[in-house]
RNA sequence: UGGCCCAUGGUGUAAUGGUAACACAGCAGUUUUUGGUACUGUUUUUCAGGGUUCGAGUCCUUGUGGGCCAACCA
């Protein structure tokens, strides 16, 4: 048998590497400088975890370094309560930003660089109005025209810029703009507008300024400022690219370099930050960290461990493709980090009460089971066995399909870590629901000293009833039902009416009482679960973050 | 009807002119006191036509299909 393969994903470079390795082998630069750019208006997504990922991924697989910059040119939408809530995002997910910056920073430069290109009149102010502006603009298909205002001598455009600066003007009066080409096939190079007039308040630069530049009059400048050598950001800026360069090269500063991939998409999610907005301003979900949310807090509220996000994020590639991810590679990911660390637990959501006729009143034994089989050194705990017990509705049927190997009237069953139990009878409510489950045990199938000679193809987990505590478990699923809901008319129309299930009384053992906020957990058989924020001392509450996968339901699905 | 970007299994990503592979999903099985985990096997792939070449997923060309661009948003 060969054991030379080495092939896969693993030693090949996306195309981002290779072109870092091509600048780092020629020497266009020493070291590489990413940066991350969000706009603190929302709160950042999964979509952001994969920018993320690959900004800082990229510097530290080359020994660079990565910029963390606030995207702040528009003070109408921006707060200082996302900024917190980016940088603690970027945290939690593992990396730490050699500097963090704002492009508000950068005003005073940047204003000085408008001034300049006004004064080699490559910039001038304009007082169309925007439909003006839109109109002379042209379409993708017919040339713009000329504004009137774009022979301006450069000496009356500096007063000009100078007034728009000082507050001389109301908004919207008039813009600067920078004089490219009205007839460029590329929209953007239509004399795109610099400066608008905001009478704002901004959340760092107060109200020193009533022009804020636009994003492509900043962010390329901002980007020269700090020397990024490779400027990444998604496919729907490739268009700006030509802007981008154009500026850089009238003012001769630092040529740093745009680099495109393509967002991805997940299916029954939506990510577009208008309408995860929407979802919370409509109460459709409860905030911007409620667990069905795909933003960063959500996940993490959730339960999902940051390094499956970035294992996530690696594997699902950057390329210039359009692509729609399938959301189990990444519930693949958060059962894989979890299954390793998360402590088993027993759980009952529905419980159905056994009663085991031939064990003693009153008596009660301690009875070990393994705290993780995947990390033995995890050890075991003790948990109190009794007459009484709960187990869960769904592992009892009275009328069994085939293959349905748990409790049914005459089966038997292993207790988990204890005994093998057979059904005698079963007793129902009016409904016909099963209420208590009669059976009868043997005592010489105790766990690891079964002598009992019997064989049973079903384990089941369950709870002494006297000992059980109550929880609240909130049991998610996925927000919506289409796999691709962002492309409707209406997204909306497919939201998931079941997303969130609470189950205000599963009964849990004695340990999970004593639990804090984060902590995450294997409800043996039934999924993992997270300690939810909500939780008070005496009464948690469990998020389910992910079932395990289960071969049964599926099979009950055909 | 202008410009830019893209096209490899069900999904995503490799293969850098020389045997189309990896992961997820699916299916089948082994192990298992979680119908979990682990392990094994397996179904399924180069958008179409033309060209270059001993040889094309890869290069050229023409189509076709998809995405993006006409905010004083980023």
């Amino acid at each position: 048998m060969s054991t030379e393969k080495t092939s896969g994903p693993n030693d090949s470079l996306n195309f981002l590497e290779e072109i870092v390795e091509d600048d780092l082998r020629t020497g266009r630069v020493e070291h590489i400088l990413t940066r991350f750019p969000p706009e603190p208006n929302g709160y950042l997504h999964i979509g952001h975890a994969k920018s993320i990922v690959v900004n800082f991924g990229l510097a530290q697989k080359y020994g660079g370094k990565t910029n963390l910059r606030f995207d702040d040119t528009n003070p109408s939408t921006e707060e200082q309560e996302y900024v917190d809530g980016i940088l603690n995002d970027i945290r939690w997910l593992g990396y730490n930003p050699a500097n963090v910056f704002f492009a508000s920073d950068y005003f005073d430069q940047i204003y000085e660089w408008a001034k300049h290109l006004v004064g080699e009149g490559k910039a001038y102010v304009d007082f169309s109005t925007p439909e003006e502006i839109a109109v002379l603009k042209g379409t993708p298909t017919e040339p713009g025209k000329d504004s009137p205002y774009r022979n301006t001598s450069p000496e009356e455009n500096l007063d000009l810029l100078e007034r728009m600066r000082t507050g001389e003007f109301p908004d919207g009066h008039c813009v600067l703009r920078a004089k490219v080409d009205m007839t460029s096939p590329n929209m953007l190079l239509r004399d795109p507008i610099m400066y608008r007039i905001k009478h704002a308040h901004h959340h760092r630069t107060g109200d020193k300024w009533c022009i804020y530049p636009m994003y492509d009059w900043a962010h390329g400048q901002s980007d020269s400022i700090e020397g990024i050598t490779h400027s990444i950001c998604t496919l729907e800026f490739a268009p700006h690219r030509a802007l981008y360069d154009w500026f850089i090269e009238q003012l001769s500063i630092y040529p740093s370099h745009q680099y495109e991939f393509s967002r991805f998409n997940l299916t029954y999610t939506v990510m577009s930050k208008r309408k995860l907005l929407q979802l919370v301003r409509e109460g459709h979900v409860n905030g911007w960290d409620d667990p069905r949310m795909p933003t960063l807090a959500g996940m993490r509220r959730r339960g999902f461990l940051p390094e499956s996000l970035r294992e996530f994020a690696t594997r699902i590639g950057v390329t210039k493709r359009e692509n729609l991810i399938e959301l189990s590679l990444l519930e693949f990911h958060i059962r894989e980090g979890l299954n390793k660390i998360a402590l088993r637990r027993f759980a009952v959501l529905d419980p159905l009460k056994v009663v085991i006729e031939n064990y003693p009143e009153g008596q009660m034994e301690w009875l070990e089971t393994e705290n993780n089989p995947e990390d033995p050194e995890t050890g075991k705990r003790a948990l109190p066995f009794t007459r009484e017990l709960f187990i869960e509705q769904d592992d009892f049927m009275e009328n069994p399909p085939p293959k349905y190997f748990r409790l049914f009237p005459g089966g038997m069953v292993r207790l988990k870590s204890a005994f093998i139990i057979r059904c005698d009878r079963v007793e129902k409510d009016a409904d016909g629901k099963p209420n208590t489950v009669y059976c009868s045990y043997v005592p010489e199938s105790r766990s690891g000293q079964d002598t009992s000679g019997l064989k049973v193809q079903g384990v089941i987990h369950w709870l002494s009833a006297e000992h059980a505590k109550q929880a609240e478990v909130r049991l998610y699923d996925r927000l919506f039902q289409l796999e691709n809901p962002g492309v409707e008319d209406d997204f909306k129309k497919s939201l998931n009416p079941t997303s969130l299930q609470v189950i205000s009384h599963a009964m849990v053992e004695p340990a999970l009482m004593e639990v804090t906020s984060g902590e995450k957990f294997q409800f043996t058989r039934l999924g993992y679960f997270c300690v939810d924020p909500d939780s008070t001392p005496g009464n948690p509450v469990f998020n389910r973050t992910v079932t395990l996968k289960d071969a049964w339901a599926k099979a009950q699905k055909k």
